[in-house]
DNA sequence: CATGTTAGACAGTGAAGGTATCCAATGACC
DNA sequence: GGTCATTGGATACCTTCACTGTCTAACATG
């Protein structure tokens, strides 16, 4: 198919499509002639998962380039990939710019890590995430503590396991790599969405038995 | 203390905290007179508060400015600061503009509601965010179906039961509400990177055993 | 040959979150 | 009383991000 068609079928506009190509999110048509390109449908596929990885509030162009660009390179091994997108999503959101590298709070998320017996790389960006939030809360006179962090941490160990289950009985590697893509950043939301209504539920019960 | 000092002591630029009182995130000074204006120690938690809160990826100006403003009318009852609170932030990051109002998505998330038995009001927009999600993901081909969101939907409820023992011995009213606010908001980048984390391990175990 | 499409280049847009500058009116210190 | 920093208020400007629009010359298709 043609750019204009493949925009028509997408609903993403030329412009935007073009736009893309040149950012390097989209590899480039097959060029018939000096003016002419032809895409297939694995364009088409890559544009719907663009898409849904940008997006509001989603990944920015240049994260989802890096993570399509290992999308490609490590098609068949899920944990280099996953390694290298987890880490590619880099710090979900920083609360503060405290916790700058050798600070107290790092070594109380090493101390949580070493505690779960967790087999992750120490360089992971989560790690300074989580820093960052226990140092923003206690400037804020929250003192907590990375025990604190433990209990939520056994549930996060059964959510991931939920993950990975969802890529059980697929077949085709690029499949699982896209999947576990997909479930790893389109969920969060939804994970969040559910906490944010499981604290009113809370809320509610605590309320009315008090 | 006068405008500079609260700069001084905040970390924050004078230009910066003029433009969060134009905005309304910080109440103004009592005015001595037409050009002297007086903080005290409420102004500069209130700017700690707003920092934390917006900041990469934080929250929108705006949307702190309604949580703020919920803060001040509503202390004293948790259940409907948490509420309004809850609702005010929003969709967490919808995925995609799909799932509009009345699709099979939605009539979904309000069985999974019903199946878990909670008592969440009927526009929270956490429901949209969810209805969205599952809409995204089957437009990628990923057949979700609610029931999958069930068990993950139990970990977010003892999540929320997490969060809601932070607050137990907490007396002062605004000191919880505070709380509330940031373990709600601060806590989400965190639990995402604990995630993540727990996922590398869950890919490494799952590796290891193949 | 008329009309439409293409790649590539590059400037412009709009929202968000600040930042900078100017101002006249103080207030504080000497 | 003079000097200098500081204030609130107004307004203009800046930077980043993710697009969007416009233009051009070279084709392609009927």
């Amino acid at each position: 198919m043609r750019l204009s068609e493949l925009s028509r079928r997408s609903g993403v506009s030329v412009t935007t499509i073009k736009y893309y190509l040149r950012e390097g999110l989209l590899p480039p048509g097959r060029q018939l002639s000096a003016t002419q390109a032809e895409y297939d449908d694995d364009h088409l596929r890559r544009l719907r998962l663009i898409r849904a990885l940008t997006g509001p509030r989603g990944l920015s162009v240049s994260i989802t380039r890096d993570l399509l660009g290992a999308l490609e390179e490590h098609t068949g091994d899920i944990h280099v990939l996953l390694g290298l997108a987890l880490g590619a999503i880099g710090p979900v959101g920083e609360p503060e710019g405290d916790a700058p590298e050798g600070s107290p709070e790092r070594g109380e998320v090493d101390r949580l890590v070493d505690e779960l017996g967790w087999a992750v790389h120490a360089g992971a960006p989560a790690r300074t995430t989580l820093a960052e939030t226990l140092a923003s809360l206690r400037g804020l006179g929250v003192p907590l503590d990375w025990r604190v962090l433990l209990p939520y941490a056994r549930l996060a160990e059964r959510t991931a396991a939920l993950d990975f289950d969802q890529l059980e009985g697929i077949d085709d590697s690029l499949e699982v790599m896209e999947r576990a893509l997909l479930l790893t950043v389109l969920l969060e939301p939804a994970l969040l969405a559910l906490r944010r209504l499981a604290q009113e539920n809370e809320s509610a019960r605590r309320h009315a038995g008090a």
